[in-house]
DNA sequence: CGTTTAGTTCGGTAATTCCCGAACTAAAAC
DNA sequence: GTTTTAGTTCGGGAATTACCGAACTAAACG
């Protein structure tokens, strides 16, 4: 029993760490990271509703607001268990290809703001005289081919992965 | 003239729209992310504190701890002119270099929790009796894979620049 | 010397975020 | 048809964040 006690103890630990590295690295509530946090940390039967207003020590209304949340940003999804009203909850099964998405989706954005910024400096550098305040443009071409070659290495390993799953 | 109006219409919009996405991405404060983005859209000869203020209708005191921030992330340096008190602030030159050393460390933190979540789960499978509840690990071992890649990309990526620049 | 310039520090407030409790709903159980 | 279960909605308060103005400093200028 010592050990399963251990066991919990470690868990808990590896919640909070990771719960405070998403919170930062997702821009997420504190709770609202503490739930994701739970599910990754949660086995295939998934975790009811009021296990986690249990474990997390947190009232029903914000435990169901972070995960309609969690659920509209695709995160996290539920299953059913016939004759069960309970919803079981756990990470939406794919989120590794979610999060490939969403880098893609990220760097498509920083490509064209900068292709658009690279555009306005090149027409202002013709209408400048004073030659100390013209634009560098360097930053952004390397910055534009560090983007697209990012997302080369996402999109081959994205299929990859869905090469190996079929 | 109307022609270098529209300029700084684009610029500005340029600036909002930079600001904005740097704003979600980095969880900067709204007016920091002005300030960075401003840096962005101007040219070698940097900018003053008192332009910036000017420019982003913001207190001297906000754009000072603004400014103070950008400088501890290392985002932002400046430089003067002899015989000029005035600082001229800019982007910190190997900016994009300074980004995918971010990512690497990023990825290196995701890397170091998941494995101790891996470690966890094998051990928790060992001990625990009910099937439905095991753990699935599958997707941190994905995950780290992932990372990897990730990370081997951008290694390359960064060994062809500075080979580029010497 | 006093004054101007270029910023810095600090106290406070407006705005936002995060979470809670209480009242509610809809389905199931009794 | 009343009670229990499983959640949802809403109003509000505590905590945090973002920004500001006023007073300050330190160097340079006159």
């Amino acid at each position: 029993m010592q050990e399963k006690e251990d066991l919990l103890e470690r868990k808990n630990k590896l919640v909070e760490r990771f719960g405070v590295f998403i919170e930062h690295e997702d821009k997420m509530a504190p709770l609202e990271a503490r739930i994701f946090s739970t599910l990754l940390l949660t086995g295939k039967g998934g975790i009811t509703f009021e296990n986690l207003v249990k474990d997390l020590n947190a009232s029903k209304s914000t435990i169901c607001t972070h995960l309609n949340t969690l659920q509209a940003s695709g995160r996290v999804s539920y299953f059913t268990k016939p004759g069960d009203r309970k919803r079981y909850f756990n990470l939406t099964p794919n989120r590794l290809v979610q999060v490939m998405d969403e880098m893609l989706d990220n760097w498509n954005k920083q490509y064209d703001i900068h292709s658009d910024i690279i555009n306005y400096k090149k027409e202002a550098n013709n209408l400048i005289e004073d030659e100390t305040e013209a634009y560098e443009l360097q930053f952004h071409e390397n910055y534009i081919q560090f983007l697209e070659d990012m997302a080369n290495a996402v999109k081959k390993l994205k299929k990859n992965i869905s090469e190996i799953k079929n």
